[in-house]
DNA sequence: AGATGTGAAATTCTTCACAGCG
DNA sequence: CGCTGTGAAGAATTTCACATCT
């Protein structure tokens, strides 16, 4: 999909991510001032990245003292957007399923998972970290009625696709899919993949001496 | 860490992963040829992404037929390593581990996870999709016994790095990381994040009109 | 004609190096 | 000084365009 008119780069956004998530704790540490290669230390990457970065999101760091902690906060979530929070459900309540709603209750912010579906009857009716599991037929009925516009894929492989395209014809736009396929969708629809397998792969290949 | 000495670039190795899974189904199938713009249309990149791709590995297509889809397979599994298998645990056997440790019941070519661990009692000696569950006191004596050289984090946060570094000492030198946590670890150990809730801001963030 | 193979351009991302501020 | 801000260099990745082959 073709990324929509923010000027930030990708791979800065990624790291923006972590930047909030390591300053929350900052926040609740009581520290107020941070610099750049603290920052970075907690990161995993340089000094120069990490001020390039915030350059990106228009962040001011007073020369010399560092940056000020709650002030990149609040430009950081600026960018990320904390105003709308986005309505998500998910779709394939099995072990992965369960494991992505409990991260949920540690909240993610600007996303807010309102439901999740599945076919097994036992699965059914239950409620889930928070989240209620419905039957699939339900499906496009919560999605109109919630506003939802967000996807999470924990099927099995084969069902991923005739899964996307259903939420795609009932008006999501955008699909976090952890099915191991090319999910092939239309261009305004915003696709993340999470190749578990793949990346392991990568492990073992780039592991050890090899 | 710094990537072993393979000329095969970061990203066509991704992607390569992703062929192989490709080509498996095409085998299944029994086709022979393949060309460069459907492989490009399964994988959701380009023809000449591919073209290149396939380059690195020095696939020979032969000109105006396609590529040979055994040959290519054979090929990318030898960039790949299909030859020795890495041995894998697995630690932290809630939802997310054991949703991860059921992959493996699908067979990840070169990676056989050998063990879980876990700390909860109620853990401890269950089998999940094949895999043992031990006490994680029993770690550093299986990982030495089994030889095992890679290493899969699904604990919580708090408890990542604490465990990565038991991990480290005891040989890994390899982590897949489910812990939304920047490790801090010695060069010379490879480390590929998996990070959830990143990939779901990167979502909202980037999908509709935003 | 319809593929592949590949220099070369274009784009994106990272790092360097250093001016300038407090 | 030590730290930020940033132009400019450098590296990695993607895309273009076209010669070449059957």
């Amino acid at each position: 999909m073709i990324k929509s008119g923010k000027d930030i780069p990708d791979k800065t956004l990624e790291r923006m991510v972590k930047y909030r998530r390591i300053l929350d704790n900052f926040e609740a540490e009581g520290k107020a001032i941070i610099y750049s290669h603290e920052m970075a230390k907690l990161a995993g990457n340089t000094p120069s990245q990490m001020r390039r970065d915030l350059m990106s999101c228009g962040c001011a760091g007073s020369t010399r003292a560092g940056y000020n902690v709650k002030e990149m906060q609040h430009k950081i979530k600026e960018v990320l957007g904390f105003s709308d929070t986005k309505h998500t459900i998910l779709v394939g309540v099995g072990n992965l399923g369960k494991a992505i709603l409990s991260y949920f209750s540690f909240r993610v912010p600007r996303v807010q998972v309102v439901a999740a579906f599945d076919i097994m009857p036992q699965r059914i009716g239950r409620v889930i970290s928070g989240t209620r599991c419905h039957d699939i037929h339900e499906m496009e009925t919560i999605i109109k009625e919630k506003n939802v516009t967000l996807g999470i894929i924990t099927v099995p492989r084969e069902e991923a696709q005739a899964l996307a395209d259903r939420l795609v014809a009932a008006g999501i736009t955008g699909i976090l899919n952890f099915a191991p396929v090319t999910l092939d969708l239309p261009e305004n629809v915003y696709v993340e993949n999470m190749d578990i397998t793949m990346k392991i792969e990568k492990i073992a290949f780039y592991s050890g001496e090899n």
